[in-house]
DNA sequence: GTAACTACTTAGAAGCACATTA
DNA sequence: TAATGTGCTTCTAAGTAGTTAC
């Protein structure tokens, strides 16, 4: 768990986005009632009251008095409980602005991740923009950075004055969309209209007639009519090309065929072998029983398997929540009820279970597994893809394609994320009875590897999935999908970032419109426009409503009015769990009227667990979204802001630096990113050790280097006052830590020469010599002892002897390099602790139009596959054909 | 109009394999 | 060679958003 992080490099994209001019707003400070507001435009809080009666009395005559879209969310249960915690610090005594509090960072134990990040001042624009013009800068980025956009300016100037105009303006329109560039070599999938199964049977019109089977090797087959004894070599590697050549053209190409439309029907044949069951379960060896109150129970397999579930567990976090123990005990009382130990010994408390028998059982097992000889495991591996083959791939319209989540998910208790109300919960085992399967109707059904009928077998081609389920737990759906990498997620990928790309078209008048309505008499439309405006500056997402038994999370539209608070002038902070219950806490200054309306919404009879936005849902926003732009919803800003971020981002590689500088300037453009979009991860439980170590590796070239300097003074004792800076101190370089590096050398010393003389000896007596005596060694060590002792006294007199051939020049060339060693280690701390809590992957993964990377790379002269993995390279296969060096987003 | 259902994308955790270090 | 660290892959939870039923 970490503390809060210090908020202003974490922040580097989002926070300046958003910062206006203090100084200006002050003067604007909001009131409530304003005189230019209608009935209409009234607090809100105070008309829910006369809804809610209302809507009771079933009248909904006007516009107004029309039901809420969403109820109000009641407060109670355990997810209640740990709001009024994390409210505890944040709460406010009144709708108005207060006084500006440092929110706490909300313990885990309630379900947040620990970062946050906190604005209190504007800061500078990030190093990154330094060299972007003014007019290359998205909206977003502009709003704030040093406080002085135009658009800022003009809403804080004065607040009838429309921010409109200024939002609209040329230079505010995304460089893209200035280039217009036209997506390469086809025309959007929006727009295109076409059917899906004819068009793809023009694609494979022969769909591999005759080795439809790819199972069977290529090379095998040609090996027979080219290899000859005398040029095997040859052959062999003529054949890796002309198999590779083939399995290129084998590949199905799809974004160079005729771009698919948002069609219902998406293929004519469809084989595959649908789940895979994982083994039943082998019960645990007679010894290893877990015990209750210090008995040992003998457990029927089915108790057994469920006790196990935990005991593997014990010493994870999830063991010790109590909610997950409650669940968990529930559940294994009720089979426990059913199937209860042999010793008939009642069990009626979790506290009284020793698991640790189960689990070190299974570290055991662990440590054989570790400890198999290297063709035990490959034997495993063989036997298990062996089994795994059959439903790795499936065929599509005559297409081999890659299944993805094949296997059906074993049971085991629920990880819910968060304070997620089931966490703990027992995940049953799945059977082929709760599994329907969707298939080609002239397919050959699969049986199902482990006895019993598919609950279901259907055919329909309008959908992807080839297998779906209920879990038992929440009751959520579960399907089996084709992997990231197939043609069905490639098109649907490509379509959503040219849908982002669709919006640089129109993102001016959305913005201009929103900042309109951002005044808007009407209720509904004024809360739609401020809700938008986060969702465009904030990246956040739309925010669908949530049932009482998930966890406590909000996006948007589902703020409630604890998690904003206002501090005057224009300071809005928001603190609230999003998806996966990641925490977001940011003090983010926002426009006027933005201000203005969140203490508008916020006020009178509104109190904590009200809806922020209570006249809209996610719906009602994407609708009016659908109506600016065919097809646009909330999540397409944030694939757009995340896209366009990076690509500016990267503006900032050094055109002449090295291939690892470059690479480091594209992290940083995806950090930018991640922090964008508030994507986190736990900082690894060793990391703290790690950066321990890291410091001592830095603290050790300091020495190093003050060795070095001290020889240098000794030489030249002038340059001491000539070059001050070679005489300061290195920082953090302290004497306790002097001696126990000096201790730690010693030793390795002392290993090294014992080592060195066995090894001579294993040497000489292998030659058939006479081997060296020990007294020689012993001479050895003590000399070693004897040089450290000396060391010993140049720490306590500071001055070193210079060592043999030390000149002043050679010295001072040493101490050159040691300041750069110190310089690149000291980057790679820094690099390190800005990454600790930061998740690159799914921005790259999600959000970033990957023919960004790939027009980067062609750029820079970076081998594309520095920066994308191979699942990558292969989900992106569109991206690395489309794009060359003059692609822009 | 709303809740429930459906199909899909997005997300961090956990597990695993490979690289680096001692 | 084993221990440790790191990055990649897999797993599955948790979102979004459209459709359907009432």
């Amino acid at each position: 768990m970490s503390g809060p992080t210090s908020a202003p490099d974490k922040m580097a994209v989002v926070a300046p986005n958003l910062q206006s001019t203090p100084t200006t707003l002050a003067t604007h400070a909001p009131h409530v009632e304003d005189e230019d507001m209608s009935e209409d435009d009234k607090p809100l809080a105070r008309k829910t009251h006369r809804l809610a009666k209302k809507r009771i009395t079933g009248d909904s005559s006007s516009e107004d008095d029309k039901p809420l879209a969403k109820k109000p969310r009641v407060s109670n249960g355990a997810a209640n409980k740990k709001r009024r915690v994390v409210d505890s610090d944040s709460d406010e005594s009144d709708a108005g602005p207060s006084v500006k509090k440092e929110p706490e960072p909300t313990p885990k134990s309630n379900g947040a991740k620990p970062r946050s990040s906190t604005f209190k001042k504007p800061s500078p624009p990030s190093e990154s923009d330094s060299d972007l013009s003014e007019d290359d800068k998205p909206l977003a980025r502009k709003v704030n950075g040093n406080g002085n956009s135009k658009a800022t300016k003009k809403a804080t100037s004065s607040d009838s004055e429309s921010l409109s105009e200024e939002s609209s303006s040329e230079d505010e329109k995304p460089l893209a969309k200035k280039k217009a560039p036209p997506a390469k070599p086809r025309q959007s999938t929006a727009s295109t209209k076409s059917t899906p199964a004819a068009s793809k049977k023009k694609v494979k019109a022969e769909p591999k007639s005759e080795s439809e089977d790819d199972d069977v090797p290529l090379a095998k087959g040609k090996t027979k009519v080219t290899s000859s004894a005398k040029d095997k070599k040859p052959v062999v590697k003529r054949e890796k090309k002309v198999k590779e050549e083939e399995d290129e053209e084998e590949k199905y190409k799809w974004w160079e065929q005729e771009a698919l439309g948002d069609g219902e029907v998406k293929w004519t044949t469809f084989e595959h072998n649908a789940v895979l069951f994982p083994p039943p379960y082998v019960p645990l060896p007679k010894n290893v029983k877990m015990k209750y109150d210090g008995v040992a129970l003998t457990l029927p397999p089915e108790s057994e398997e469920v006790a196990g579930f935990f005991g593997a567990m014990i010493e994870t976090d999830h063991a010790a929540d109590a909610k997950f123990r409650e669940n968990f005990f529930k559940d294994f009382k009720a089979i426990l009820e059913k199937y209860p130990p042999k010793e008939s010994v009642k069990v009626k408390s979790l506290d009284k279970c020793d698991f640790k028998p189960m689990f070190e059982h299974f570290e055991r097992e662990k440590e054989k597994k570790k400890a198999m000889t290297r063709d035990e495991k490959k034997a495993i591996k063989e036997a298990k893809d062996k089994l795994e083959a059959p439903y790795l791939f499936c065929t599509v319209d005559g297409r081999k394609e890659k299944v993805g989540n094949f296997r059906a998910e074993p049971p085991g208790l629920f990880r819910g994320r968060g304070e997620h109300p089931k966490k703990g919960t027992l995940k049953h085992r799945l059977r082929p009875e709760d599994i329907i399967i969707n298939i080609g109707k002239d397919a050959k059904e699969p049986i199902p590897n482990i006895p019993g009928k598919w609950k279901g077998v259907q055919h329909d081609n309008t959908v992807t999935w080839l297998a779906h389920w209920k879990e038992n737990v929440n009751g959520n759906a579960k399907y089996v999908f084709l992997s990231a990498g197939s043609s069905w997620k490639g098109q649907s990928d490509r379509a959503k970032f040219e849908k982002a790309r669709e919006l640089i078209k129109h993102v001016d008048k959305i913005r201009k419109d929103y900042t309109e309505d951002l005044k808007s008499k009407v209720m509904a439309d004024r809360q739609r426009a401020t809700a938008l405006y986060f969702i465009d500056r904030l990246a956040l997402r739309a925010g669908n409503e949530k049932g009482e038994d998930e966890a406590d999370t909000v996006g948007c539209c589902s703020l409630r009015y604890e998690h904003v608070t206002l501090q005057p002038p224009n300071t809005v902070s928001f603190d609230f769990l999003g998806k996966d219950s990641m925490r977001f806490h940011q003090d983010v200054q926002v426009d006027a009227q933005v201000f203005k309306n969140i203490k508008l919404f916020k006020a009178e009879a509104k109190k904590k667990g009200d809806d922020l936005f209570d006249r809209l849902t996610t719906t009602l926003l994407n609708k009016h979204l659908n109506s600016m732009m065919p097809g646009l919803t909330a999540k397409v800003f944030r694939t757009y802001n995340a896209s366009w971020t990076f690509q500016k981002q990267l503006k900032n590689t050094p055109k002449n630096g090295t291939v690892a500088e470059k690479i480091a300037a594209y992290n940083t453009a995806n950090r930018e990113v991640a922090i964008l979009c508030n994507h986190q991860k736990s900082v690894s439980k060793t990391y703290e050790s790690s950066k321990g170590k890291h410091e001592d590796k830095i603290r050790a070239l300091k020495y190093q280097r003050m060795k070095l300097r001290l020889q240098l003074f000794s030489l030249n004792p002038k340059l001491k006052k000539k070059q001050p800076e070679l005489a300061e101190d290195e920082s953090d370089l302290d004497d306790e830590f002097c001696e126990r590096h000096e201790a730690e050398l010693l030793e390795k010393a002392l290993d090294n020469a014992q080592k060195k003389f066995e090894k001579d000896n294993v040497k000489l007596e292998e030659e058939g010599e006479k081997k060296k005596d020990k007294s020689e060694l012993n001479e050895r060590l003590k000399e070693i002892k004897d040089e450290f002792k000396e060391l010993k006294k140049e720490r306590k007199s500071k001055k070193v002897e210079p060592r043999r051939a030390a000149t002043e020049e050679k010295l001072l060339e040493q101490i050159g390099k040691m300041d750069e060693r110190i310089a690149t280690a000291k980057v790679q701390l820094g690099d390190r602790e800005k990454l600790k809590d930061v998740a690159l992957g799914t921005s790259k993964i999600n959000y970033i139009d990957p023919r960004i990377t790939v027009t980067w790379a062609k750029k820079y002269d970076v081998p594309l596959e520095k920066l994308f993995s191979k699942t990558l390279r292969e989900k992106f296969p569109w991206a690395e054909a489309e794009a060359d060096k003059s692609w822009v987003f």
